[in-house]
DNA sequence: TGCCAGGCAGACA
DNA sequence: TGTCTGCATGGC
């Protein structure tokens, strides 16, 4: 089952100048928390360039897009880039604005008597599954395995380099992580946000190019997983069009180095099947702890994957 | 300096 | 079928 945009609850938007810039001010959006979205742990393409008190400003890349977002209050987003048709059907699906996470996040709490799951449902109220790119988010859990999140996302932002589109170029006038991220240099040694995700066949195409990064053992994985999708062995298209969380698994599963974990992490992140739900350290760790080892998925419901996000974020909070 | 990280494949019992 | 081990690398 599939459920991105189930309720097609629409947000609100209006035009402002904010902090001397144009700006489309999204609001409407419950407890959404741009912060705790972004850096949960679901997506690794983002950079914080502004973090003051009441206010914080990210560059992010999604589906081929560069994105310069900010946010002063739960439920409000701020874009900072032209907004066209394009960018709105971009943004509108990335975030996942028009799906109802209040009501998500009642039907998770409808479901359980665990007060450690309420309380962590409290905690991580602002999560927003984003719906990223399948491609790049199974690029992505390749390189998670046995990894920490601060060297998966060097690991990704160095491959973006290596094989990337510079987004930024006639796009920013200035690099906003200053990090000497300098829009139009080709030979750019920064944060290499503003560049784009290979696809399959760039990297199949080159597939050494991957070295510089050191992604180790994950090598021969990236590998496969490039060849096996350029040469639609496993299609990506097909399972999204499927639409069916076993079938995702199945086909995702027949790619060198993805398991139970890696697939079921690129069907929530990346094909939008909200009851994948993802077992990790974390998740041994807090299931050992918190649910006297054990704690059936099925019976979380159709929301199991925003269950399990909600107890990732809490227990990660509760472990500095 | 050593442990650990959004795991997985292969060997072995 | 279940358990154990090696794997590359670097963040903390």
């Amino acid at each position: 089952m599939r459920i991105f945009q189930e309720d097609m609850r629409m947000f609100k938007k209006k035009s402002e100048v904010y902090r001397g810039r144009s700006a489309t001010v999204i609001s409407g959006l419950g407890n959404m928390s741009l912060p705790d979205t972004l850096e949960c742990g679901q997506a690794f393409r983002y950079e914080r360039i502004v973090a003051e008190e009441g206010y914080c400003e990210y560059l992010t890349v999604a589906h081929g897009m560069l994105i310069r977002v900010g946010q002063r209050a739960l439920g409000e987003l701020i874009f900072f880039d032209e907004w066209t048709e394009e960018y709105e059907a971009a943004v509108t699906g990335y975030f996942a604005l028009n799906t109802d996470y209040e009501k998500i996040r009642a039907d998770v709490i409808s479901r359980t008597d665990s007060l450690w799951l309420k309380n962590a449902a409290e905690s991580a109220k602002g999560i927003y599954i984003l719906a990223q790119d399948p491609w790049e988010a199974l690029f992505s859990f390749i390189i998670s395995q046995n990894n920490n999140i601060p060297r998966i996302r060097k690991i990704i932002r160095s491959i973006c380099t290596e094989y990337g589109e510079n987004l930024a170029v006639g796009k920013l006038s200035e690099c906003p992580a200053k990090k000497g991220c300098v829009p139009g240099c080709e030979e750019c040694q920064g944060c290499g946000i503003c560049y784009s995700f290979p696809t399959a066949e760039q990297v199949l195409n080159n597939p050494e190019g991957l070295l510089p990064s050191h992604p180790g053992f994950r090598y021969k994985y990236l590998v496969d997983a490039a060849t096996k999708v350029a040469k639609g062995q496993v299609d990506l298209a097909g399972i999204k069009a499927e639409a069916r969380y076993e079938y995702t698994l199945e086909e995702l599963k027949k790619i060198k180095g993805v398991g139970d974990k890696v697939a079921s992490c690129v069907a929530l992140f990346g094909f939008g099947n909200l009851e994948a739900f993802p077992i990790d350290v974390w998740m041994k760790r807090a299931i050992d702890d918190y649910f006297d080892g054990q704690l059936d998925p099925t019976t979380l419901g159709p929301y199991a994957g925003v269950a399990q996000q909600y107890i990732f974020h809490y227990i990660r909070n509760l472990n500095g």
